[in-house]
DNA sequence: GTGAAAGCAAAGGGACTCCCTATGGGTATC
DNA sequence: GATACCCATAGGGAGTCCCTTTGCTTTCAC
């Protein structure tokens, strides 16, 4: 079988005139060229050489095969320079999972951070949906995401959590933001929540749940919404109120919501933000990267852990 | 120090998603394949492969060194071919593609003629269907085929034409060969077609599902089969019609239809058979030979272009 | 013409690589 | 939870790679 070591020899005894010569370019002994030409010779059914007394001739077929020879070293060459380029961030792909709040607070942010840094990498940031992310997690798809936890079940992964996120409850009718929302203000409520497709992986519905659940309470929606800018907007609109991250609260409702406030939960509730990646997984310099630009960003909108 | 064996481990596995399988193609153990991608990925410095349990998945810098390694694959495999041409007419093996009915009209007469010329070779003339040969092509495995083109997607291909074949009408109903079959004439029609696993890349297909779709009509065929000789029996039988090349009717309506008749399209419709190789092929002379031949016999029996 | 120098081939041996089988652990699927 | 699948590791045999030594042929100098 053909191999690059035979057309680098081949390329030095050809550029040199004499195997005693590439050897010593080459830093072998000059039995070892000679093998090694031997051997392509053989597996080419070719002969490359004409060994005349003093030093050698290419043949017609070394002629032929001398451009080949060249690109297939150089190609194997670019190809390991690529690679390289790619661990030191000068190109490639920067791949990374981010759902939900993380995003909306994040996303923009961190990918000027990157292409700050290595202006040369393209980046993608993963999170149609937590299932999605879980799953490219999972199958190697993505290296690491940040995602709100609790997520569906963990096991297999490694769960760092980076920041508490309190959740508030808002409303556009200031009787109900008086005082701290109890379970009991809760349940009363007429809510409107999103990610409704996800509602039961969500974690700001799971810690919801939970706060109701321990005082004998069902939660119940009045009106289900897919993303948490058209929740707010209701919220504005006096339909309905609402539990949603203070990130999220302090973004949107001065935008989409003016009329509105918030107020904190009784006892107070949080989402967790966290680096989630395989267990045993070894990060790339990238994810690395990705991870504590995320970090940093998160950290200033939201309380650090 | 970069192997060409290691590259070609590293492209069987991605491409099969799984050491195993790439094992199992290559006809190495698993553990050997293991073990190149390892030493791989330790001179690149760079994970490949992220192991997920049940199989692997590709990281960004796999991503990156695949085309690499595929154009450094090629180019050695190119060398190998351009040396073995200055050999080749004395004592090789010639293979040519040739697909559909390109063979069926010039296959064994064209094997006829090599033979004739060059007592010394092998020949293989592959040719399964349109998607084998085209990956043939597209690997290396054979420098140059003869098919009916559209066919898939054709970028890094060179291609050729060669010659037209006429699509004709077939029937053993007299009264639907009175005159030319129209667009409107096909929809009502009730059609036996060939070649049904590759009904998606088959050019008659395409040409006739293109005549049918401007006039806004959808193809439906009443039966489906594989060969084009049985298509045509079932014309004989008079159970369905058909559209085939004219080189094919004229071979085998008098063998296996004799009672039945062809008539033309309207508007015209035809095949085109072309001569297709990798771009930036060296052509060894025996296939330079194989093309020249077929060429000249196709063209005895269609249209020239 | 003969000795010396240069260069390739062959032989023998040590280190390493390649590739195998067998086995263990982790992960999806039923 | 059992099963099947897939990868990693370990250990060993065969082959390769590369070395040094040696011998042969050609070339060059005297």
């Amino acid at each position: 079988m053909l191999s690059l070591h035979q057309l680098r020899c081949f390329l030095a005894v050809y550029e040199h005139g004499s195997l005693t010569a590439a050897a010593e370019h080459l830093g072998y002994a000059q039995p070892s060229i000679s093998e090694q030409i031997r051997t392509l010779e053989r597996t080419l059914g070719v002969d490359l050489f004409a060994r005349i007394g003093r030093g050698v001739a290419p043949t017609a077929a070394a002629e032929t095969l001398r451009a080949h020879a060249e690109r297939t070293v150089e190609s194997a060459e670019e190809a390991r320079r690529a690679v390289q380029a790619v661990t030191a961030l000068e190109t490639g792909t920067v791949r990374f999972g981010m759902f939900g709040t993380a995003r909306l607070y994040a996303g923009a942010a961190l990918i000027a951070d990157v292409l700050e840094r290595h202006p040369g990498v393209r980046v993608e940031l993963v999170g149609q949906n937590s299932s999605d992310v879980y799953d490219d997690l999972r199958r190697g798809r993505i290296e690491a995401a940040m995602i709100a936890v609790p997520q569906v079940h963990s096991e297999g992964m490694s769960v760092t959590p980076v920041a508490h996120d309190e959740l508030v409850y808002i409303s556009a009718n200031p009787d109900h933001l008086r005082s701290p929302v109890t379970a009991h203000g809760l349940a009363m409520a007429s809510l409107v929540m999103a990610e409704t497709t996800w509602r039961a992986n969500d974690s700001t519905r799971i810690v919801l749940r939970q706060m109701l659940h321990e005082t004998g309470r069902n939660p119940q929606t009045r009106i289900e919404v897919e993303d948490v800018e058209t929740a707010v907007e209701l919220v504005g609109m006096g339909l309905a109120d609402s539990v949603v991250p203070r990130g999220v609260a302090d973004q949107l409702l001065p935008r989409l919501a003016p009329t509105a406030g918030m107020v904190a939960l009784r006892p107070r509730q949080v989402d967790t933000l966290a680096i989630v990646h395989r267990n045993r997984a070894t990060l790339s310099p990238a994810t690395r990267l990705m991870i504590d630009l995320a970090t940093a960003r998160i950290r200033e909108i939201c309380e650090p852990i």
